[in-house]
Parts: structure tokens; C-alpha cells; sequence
RNA sequence: CGGGGCGUAGCGCAGUCCGGUUAGCGCACCUGCCUUGGGAGCAGGGGGUCGGAGGUUCAAAUCCUCUCGCCCCGACCA
């Protein structure tokens, strides 16, 4: 059998290459730093954008669409966000064969774009809360790409919000924060933890940014979404201000939060095995795959017909793959399939047909069962929830068993080197201790996370008093 | 910017040193037979501006000059 799919022991980055190409995820474009999206992955894409999309309309949020280009000087407006976005942008300089007045950037975000429109649409208290997101691509210029982590061009969707006040721009950010929370877990079945970034960390331009980071299996950490306070600086640098009910004027509070296609890298490394990608349940637009079995012309005829009475039972509530390609073999299809991380197979051959049985096998253990074919297409909805609830299960196992908590800087310097994984360390909140324990062992504070009692401690670094231990680990 | 490597079929490569018929192999693809409970086998077949341009020669994938692109290391930057 020749291997497609690189072990993880062996070499973890191949091994996530080669699950999105093998499994027709991605695959590389003429151009430098740019992914073309295949069917298969987008349709991961499409899953977390109609379920995101759902919620942020039950949340209140409606959508529209804003340009690509940003002018120049839009750009330049909030100090914070030039000088962050700048060195990553790229430039239109000529447009119908000219020079251009003013250069337009490719946007890198579209905050300043967006403001510069809530100037027209934002007069009054009654104009807010203005609630909007856009489902947009983005390009920011990247030295080193990978695959759905890191490319210059990604699809995302980013929420702006404008408020009357800090507390309802604040309870914006968290309430979106929470969203994000919900969907990683319920439906990426990815553990993630909520918190606060540090400041080294935070958004360019905003008051603070909220994040949920997310445990690969290399023990890395993934930043899964974050949420930002932008407090009233874009509203000064474009110059929003709404009258209140006693006629008084005042700059509207914003906030901007997103997630983007990296997600599907997150999916791919917090689940997928040495077989290929492993998709939980709900994110899967095709959860089944029949494959029949036969050797004979009238075992042929016999199984196709039985398969075809269990492919029109189930395609009532799924979307069913019937394999019955006659160029393959089974075991090809087993492999391919599971490649493409198809949640529940279920094989079908003259001994299934002669004990009115089905062979299920489920994509995450691997378990083979034997059942019968009455009350099938129940017994593949039982199968299809439990494994979406295990597999958050098994990965918030996996989370849990490698974080650990440190107190000493040589100790923490080691684990790092070694084992990885997230570690709780105290830190006084001093950017040089921060700085300190990045260049020396390139990790970084990943979150300062919400749910952390508070107790007292020592900084790892140097030794001050703090009162929370946050999280650090290597991250992507 | 410096050093090194590589461009030959969709993919992976051999052939280049030492020029010589219709440029070859594996995978993939097409046709047929045979097979089908974990990536089968056999036979036949399609597919090439040998990265590009120029030169040397009776003859160039192969030698020479120029050029384009990609990868790795270093430098710069942070």
C-alpha cells in the first residue's frame, strides 16, 4: 500500500500538507502565497459560514459588503493600525493604465473603510447599536505561507459594531466572544480557552482584544477568534459622533471581531489521523459513504439493490455517498474516503444482503460494527452524535493531559523545549518579562484566560508579585 | 544582495559528465479482459515547444552564452 499521508512522529508539517492535498482540501497556486480552495474544503468553509452566519443573525447582526480597496489616506488615519497593517499590505498604484491620485490598498481589514461610511450612517443615540459583518476576503503579504494557516489572501468574516457606550461595546465583544466559544466547541469539537490577549498581543488599533486559543496536536496553540474593544479610536480618527437624548454629542464605541479560513487548519489538526482528515459530524456536508462489495454478476445485482434500498433510506436525512464506481476496488475506496474524512462508512456485501446486516465503521475509532438493517438510519444518527461528542471529548482530554502548571523559569524553559504544550505561569504583567520569554524560548502569552481563579503567585520571569497565571505555549 | 541546488508527460524522476535513430521509467489517465470484505493483475493505448532565447555542430535534453522561474542556506529586516 503506498502511503500518502506522512505520519505524524515522523514529521508533523508534512503531515498536515499532505492531509490537505490528499485529501483535496487545497492545493497551491500560480501565484506566490496564494491557496486555490478546493471542493472539499471549501465545503468545510461553507459549513462554518452558514452556522457562524446563523448565529450572528440570532445574535442581532445583519450583513453587508464593503470594497477592497482602501485609499490611502483612510488608512493612515488611527496611528495604532497604520503602523501595524502597513508592512503587510499591498498596493494598487495604477488603475486604467495611470497612475493613480491616491494609492488603494488591497485591505488588509476594512475598520477604516467602515468608519468612514458609520460617519454617514451614525447621527443620532437612535442609530445605534449599528451591528454589521461582512463574509470578505483579505490579503496580508506573507514571507512564509502555509496552507489555510498562513496565506497572503484568506476569506474571513469580520463584525463592526458601533455603541453608545464603553459597557454595551464591551458586552458586544463578549457576547461575540461566546459565540465563537459555542461554535468551536459544538461544532469544530475544538476546546478552546476564552481570555484576554496582552498587550504585545492585541489588535493594532484597538483598546484591548479578547481571543479563544485552541490546542493542536503537535501541543501548539491556535488562535481560533478574537474579538476586539476599539473603544472610541476609530470613531475620533474618522470623526463619528452621535447626539445623545439630551442633544449632547459624543464619539461612538466600536468593536470588530472575526474568524477566517484558518479555522479549517484548526479542524485538520485537532482532529485528523495518520489516515487522512477526520471531520467531526456536524461539519461534514457529506456524513455517509456506502460502499458495496461483490464478486459475481448475481452478487453484484443482489447488493446493488440492497444498497440502494439503505442509500434511499438515509439520503431522506443525509448527504449520502454511493460508491458504486466499478473502476475501484473496496479497499481503495476505504482508503480514499477516509482520506477525505467521510464520518460514517458503511460497507455492504453478499454476506450483509444474505443476514439482512450492514457493516458500519466510524471514522474516528475506526470501530467496525455489525448491524442490522432495520432502524438504520437511526442507528447512523446515534453513531453521528456520539462521535461529534467524543471527539470534543478526546481533544479536550488531550488539551487538559498537556497543560501544566509551572513556577519555575528553568523548569518552564525545559518543558517548552521538550514536551510543549500550554503552560500556566504566573506573570506580572510586565511587557519586558513577556518580550523575555519569547526570545528565549518562543513562546508567547496566549491568552490571560477568564476562567482562571485568581491566587497568588510570582512571576516566572521575575519574581514580582502576581495574581493569575495566564498561558503561554508556541504557537502558530 | 551572496552561496548552493533544481527546471525533461498531470505528479515523482532517469538520461546531461563523454552530443548520435521514433527521449525513457514509476504513479495517474483511457480501452479490454480479469478481479472486488483494506489501496489487485495482465494486455494494449493516449499524453513531451526537454523552462525560454541565441550560438557551436552533419547532428543538441546533452556543449557554450544570455535569460526567466522555483527551492534551501546566509545577509538584511523585526
Amino acid at each position: 500500500m503506498a502511503e500518502k499521508v506522512t505520519p505524524r512522529d515522523v514529521d508533523y508539517s508534512r503531515w498536515y500538507t499532505d492531509i490537505v492535498l490528499q485529501g483535496k482540501l487545497a492545493d497551491y497556486s500560480p501565484v506566490k502565497g496564494a491557496m486555490v480552495i478546493r471542493p472539499n474544503g471549501y465545503a468545510i468553509w461553507e459549513m462554518i459560514q452558514s452556522n457562524l452566519d446563523r448565529m450572528f443573525k440570532e445574535t442581532g447582526h445583519v450583513n453587508a459588503y464593503f470594497p477592497l480597496l482602501i485609499p490611502e489616506s483612510f488608512m493612515q488615519k488611527e496611528a495604532e493600525h497604520v503602523e501595524g497593517f502597513s508592512p503587510e499590505c499591498a498596493v494598487v498604484t495604477i488603475g486604467g493604465g495611470q497612475e493613480l491620485e491616491e494609492k488603494l490598498y488591497i485591505r488588509p481589514t476594512s475598520e477604516t473603510i467602515i468608519w468612514a461610511m458609520y460617519k454617514k450612517w451614525i447621527m443620532s443615540y437612535r442609530d445605534l447599536p449599528l451591528l454589521i459583518n461582512q463574509w470578505a476576503n483579505v490579503m496580508r503579504w506573507e514571507m512564509r505561507t502555509r496552507l489555510f494557516l498562513r496565506t497572503s489572501e484568506f476569506l474571513w468574516q469580520e463584525g463592526h459594531t458601533a455603541h453608545a457606550t464603553y459597557d454595551e461595546a464591551e458586552e458586544e465583544t463578549l457576547k461575540i466572544l461566546n459565540v465563537y466559544k459555542k461554535f468551536a466547541e459544538d461544532y469544530l469539537a475544538i476546546p478552546v480557552i476564552p481570555g484576554k490577549k496582552s498587550e504585545a498581543e492585541k489588535f493594532a488599533g484597538a483598546l484591548h482584544t479578547y481571543c479563544i486559543e485552541a490546542m493542536m496536536q503537535d501541543k501548539k496553540a491556535l488562535q481560533a477568534g478574537t474579538s476586539h474593544n476599539l473603544g472610541q479610536n476609530f470613531a475620533k480618527a474618522f470623526d463619528v459622533q452621535f447626539q445623545d437624548k439630551d442633544g449632547k454629542l459624543s464619539y461612538v464605541y466600536a468593536t470588530s471581531w472575526g474568524v477566517s479560513t484558518r479555522l479549517i487548519g484548526a479542524l485538520i489538526m485537532a482532529h485528523s489521523d495518520d489516515r487522512g482528515l477526520v471531520l467531526p459530524p456536524k461539519m461534514a456536508q457529506r456524513p455517509v459513504v456506502i460502499v458495496p462489495i461483490y464478486r459475481s454478476d448475481d452478487e453484484k445485482k443482489a447488493v446493488l439493490d440492497f444498497a440502494e434500498g439503505v442509500y434511499r433510506e438515509l439520503k431522506e436525512k443525509y448527504n449520502v455517498i454511493f460508491d458504486d464506481r466499478p473502476q475501484y476496488k473496496p479497499g481503495y475506496k476505504f482508503s480514499e474516503w477516509e482520506l477525505q474524512g467521510i464520518p460514517v462508512r458503511i460497507e455492504i456485501g453478499p454476506k450483509d444482503v444474505e443476514k439482512n446486516n450492514v457493516v458500519l465503521v466510524r471514522r474516528d475509532t475506526m470501530e467496525k460494527q455489525f448491524i442490522t438493517r432495520v432502524g438504520i438510519l437511526d442507528k447512523v444518527t446515534n453513531e453521528l452524535t456520539a462521535m461529534q461528542g467524543e471527539m470534543l471529548e478526546r481533544a479536550r482530554k488531550f488539551r487538559d493531559k498537556n497543560t501544566l502548571e509551572i513556577d519555575e523559569y528553568n523548569t518552564f524553559k525545559t518543558v517548552i523545549d521538550s514536551e510543549g504544550g500550554f503552560l500556566k505561569s504566573h506573570w506580572c504583567g510586565d511587557a519586558g518579562c513577556e518580550a523575555k520569554v519569547q526570545e528565549e524560548t518562543k513562546a508567547t502569552i496566549r491568552c490571560i484566560p477568564f476562567n482562571e481563579a485568581d491566587e497568588t503567585g510570582k512571576c516566572i520571569v521575575c519574581g514580582k508579585e502576581s495574581t493569575k497565571r495566564v498561558i503561554f505555549a508556541k504557537a502558530y
